[in-house]
DNA sequence: TGACATTAAGTGTTATTACACTTAAATTTG
DNA sequence: CAAATTTAAGTGTAATAACACTTAATGTCA
């Protein structure tokens, strides 16, 4: 449904207005519909963020602010939400060698299952937002993101 | 910048999973860019969403369920945005005369005079984010998110 | 070396969000 | 018409986010 539907909006908006709105409503209705697909498996969207990134860099393992560096919302408090997951017994967290004001997050045995998990489930096929767009569209789509942002 | 840059990613990312990436973290990023504009004039960024839909409907008002559903957010609690914004004198609350389980909701002369405002400040003029859009790729961005959320 | 600055992680606090629930009014239906 | 259902707004609450601050370790350099 078009942008102007969604929101009921009676006076034509500029362009880059549009897309402004466009983005934060497709972002809000994204993270909508992630919530309810995470809270399956017990996870916050940040939470899940975190997992997949911990994922990515295993066996090695990263500091806090490095988690933080390549989070989608970088207003988070990595601290505590890799609390949450320590807590869930999703990751560890270890002293750093050398520096000891560093701490060096991994991920644990169950948080890799739990991620294959998700992954096998399914959720990311039928349900999978955005597979109304062609390959070529989506990578056009990121490509005006990046251009936006700059 | 580019989202792999952005999120230091390191192995290459479907089309569609970096679209949606990017989505969240392009939303991310002017979140937060539009709380520290806001902020300036006191408000957070649904308390302005809000303050904008009812000076569209000037002199109208609207019901608190309409500006729900006008709004970037739909998980926002609108009635206890109203009632902040009604706190600060910048809208008002009236019983609907037909139907009393409604509320009318209107902005004030103040809040008006704080949007005008914004407005003139320049804002968003200077600091406006994605002017390095061309008009026909803000057009085309918006309407791939259109159709990304079918 | 020792004062000062910087960096990394974590904490305190307030406000906001998410979600279910309540209350009250209107509508439907037997 | 009365009971049941639906609708609108508001509230309770626990979790989370935002933001500044603290603590502790490292780096810098006179």
């Amino acid at each position: 449904m078009k942008l102007e539907t969604e929101l009921k909006n009676t006076r034509p908006l500029a362009p880059l207005q549009r897309a402004l709105l466009n983005i934060l409503f497709t972002a809000s209705w994204l993270d909508c519909l992630q919530t309810r697909q995470m809270r399956t498996y017990g996870l916050t969207p940040p939470q899940y963020n975190i997992l997949r990134i911990l994922n990515g860099s295993a066996p090695k393992g990263l500091s806090v602010l490095d988690i933080k560096s390549r989070m989608i919302d970088r207003s988070s408090n990595v601290s505590r939400l890799v609390e949450k997951l320590k807590q869930a017994d999703l990751a560890e967290r270890i002293a750093h060698q050398d520096d000891r004001r560093m701490v060096v997050v991994t991920i644990s045995e169950k948080g890799k299952k739990l991620l294959a998990d998700i992954e096998t489930s399914g959720i990311f096929e039928e349900k999978m937002p955005g597979k109304t767009l062609t390959e070529a569209e989506a990578m056009e789509l990121a490509h005006l993101l990046d251009k936006f942002r700059e």
